[in-house]
DNA sequence: GCAGTTTATATGAATATTCATACAATAACA
DNA sequence: TGTTATTGTATGAATATTCATATAAACTGC
């Protein structure tokens, strides 16, 4: 160790990632998921358990390729996942109607009730949010971020 | 396995996450980055590697925890991380000039030379994205990113 | 119906991340 | 100064994620 040292470093230097969209995505992303994320944590649920359970709430089956897509992660994760929250008695398993390899998943009574009152604090964070932050711009984000979305989701050929 | 099946699921359900913003932040930035991504793994990179490498490119040193604050990992993480990079020649370190405890990170000419190629790669990608974009909705997207950041930046209190 | 192919999930091994904590250096202040 | 508290990084154990692959069910074209 003990280099001639790039240089002092500048206390604030525009660096690429400072106006890189990709970054200021995942810079907004996880600003805005961590601090929600410790209410999460409060309620003894882990965050993507709790993705799991929010999906969920509407009270749709989803197999468990469908809740890996929606949750961000991979396949094996989410069956492990799974497996857990199952354990725990929050969600409960079935055989796919049509096609016998797919395990539906669905909220237990106990997932359902579990998962209500984080959802109101969900709501009450965002509206914290988006109240400090103007209606329009709230509106323009959303709308702008559904659109991306929608521009790049895969068709169907996605491997993540 | 084998339930009543709590309802035969609607093929499109309006779900809480489809209007949630930070779902809406987190699904964006997860389909953005991991186009990118795809570059990023075939130039022989990690992605945590890479975010190491771009947000160091402009020649600044980083200290890890600092490091870990921008690449959003934990500190822990990034020490791990930082001597990987280090083995692989790509990251040099040396000890903090007022606080001896710092780990200061710093490109190598080596990594230099290899985040090159993949800063270009990035600013093209991006271009593409926002191109399809039109441009009163990208520059839009970007300021209100900015400005969501810097409302949600923490002080200096930050668990993360 | 039956080989060959594709698709959905599960599983074990390899890897990465995180938590808790240790250690070292600095800061605060009596 | 000499405590005591605080801060930055490292490290080992516990945990989670991922890759590669296995298995089973469903399709496809004969």
């Amino acid at each position: 160790m003990r280099q001639p040292a790039p240089k002092p470093h500048p206390t604030q230097r525009l660096e690429f990632v400072d106006d890189y969209l990709a970054y200021l995505l995942a810079r907004a992303s996880h600003l805005i998921s961590s601090e929600f994320h410790h209410e999460v944590e409060a309620s003894g649920l882990t965050v993507p358990e709790w993705r799991v359970l929010a999906s969920l709430a509407g009270g749709a089956q989803r197999t468990v390729g469908e809740l890996a897509n929606i949750v961000l992660s991979k396949q094996p994760t989410v069956t492990k996942l799974i497996a857990r929250m199952h354990e725990q008695g929050w969600v409960e398993r079935s055989i796919g109607l049509t096609d016998r390899r797919q395990a539906l998943v669905a909220l237990s009574p106990v997932g359902r009730q579990r998962v209500q009152a984080l959802l109101r604090r969900a709501r009450n964070h965002e509206a914290r949010v988006l109240g400090s932050f103007g209606e329009s711009d709230s509106i323009r984000l959303k709308a702008i971020l559904k659109k991306l979305i929608s521009l790049h989701a895969p068709v169907k050929i996605a491997t993540d």
